[in-house]
DNA sequence: GTACGATCTGGAGTGCACTCCAGCTCAAGG
DNA sequence: CCTTGAGCTGGAGTGCACTCCAGATCGTAC
């Protein structure tokens, strides 16, 4: 219980986004529901607005276009009976994470084994002719 | 020796570029040097092209900006002298890499876990009171 | 009650990385 | 020759994900 509520701004800080992308999230209709109103018309957000945005945040930062955030999003808001089409959304996102995260290593290694033959003709100062503009050509 | 020589589509088909992508990095300096023509104007790339072409897609997709390439290809293209710099470059995009890869990777257990549990409750067909829209408030 | 920082809205603007287009030329096959 | 597909240029357009206003209001601290 003793459900904490956090202003735009407290909640900007405590996810790393910006106020306007808050609020641009919102009109996105990437929020389960419309964020609860002050009086005066401020935002509140609630833990449970703030856990989604922590989720959401996540899938976001780990590539998952807004687009397919708002499929999911539609999908947790129109309630029971689909939680097997939400489960089918995670999954293929972890499988394109995995998918992503594997193309990295690769790249990771073909860049290391430049660096390190290149590093080696630097300290050697015999660098000439690596990528030279006009290596080799007649 | 047996320098080969590529006409533009026959590179789009071997670097997974477009034709138009190959026009536009030689537009934006990417290229150590504008690509030789034919006497009709056409262009052609040869190896070492290709090589670099090969390079640059690679910190490309793993997520260098075009920006960045710019200047890497700037300090290649102005010939030797300039090899500590070049490394730096590669050295910094590598821990670039790293950093990804590991962000991915924390992103990925937390998915992982998500999808884990969900599909416990999916299966035992008791996922509601996931992420629902009004879970536990009073 | 006043100052002032935070927040509000709707809409325009930005940055990046392409992608497409019109109107044209080139080159190989029949 | 003629057709047809590939390639040419310069410039405009696109998609995505924000980001930044202007002009107004809210709310807390003095």
């Amino acid at each position: 219980m003793a459900a904490e509520r956090f202003s735009i701004g407290e909640v900007a800080t405590r996810t790393g986004l910006s106020v306007d992308t808050l609020r641009w999230f919102e009109r996105e209709r990437l929020l389960l529901r419309s964020v609860s109103r002050t009086s005066g018309g401020r935002r509140v957000y609630d833990t449970a607005d703030l856990e989604w945005l922590h989720l959401i945040n996540r899938l976001r930062t780990s590539g998952m276009p807004i687009a397919r955030i708002r499929e999911f999003a539609g999908l947790v808001r129109s309630g029971p009976g689909n939680e097997a089409e939400r489960l089918a959304v995670l999954v293929e996102h972890e499988q394109a994470v995995q998918v992503r995260i594997a193309e990295l290593a690769e790249h990771l290694a073909v860049i290391q084994e430049k660096v390190r033959i290149y590093g080696e003709h630097v300290l050697a100062g015999t660098a000439a002719g690596l990528w030279a503009p006009v290596a080799g050509n007649d």
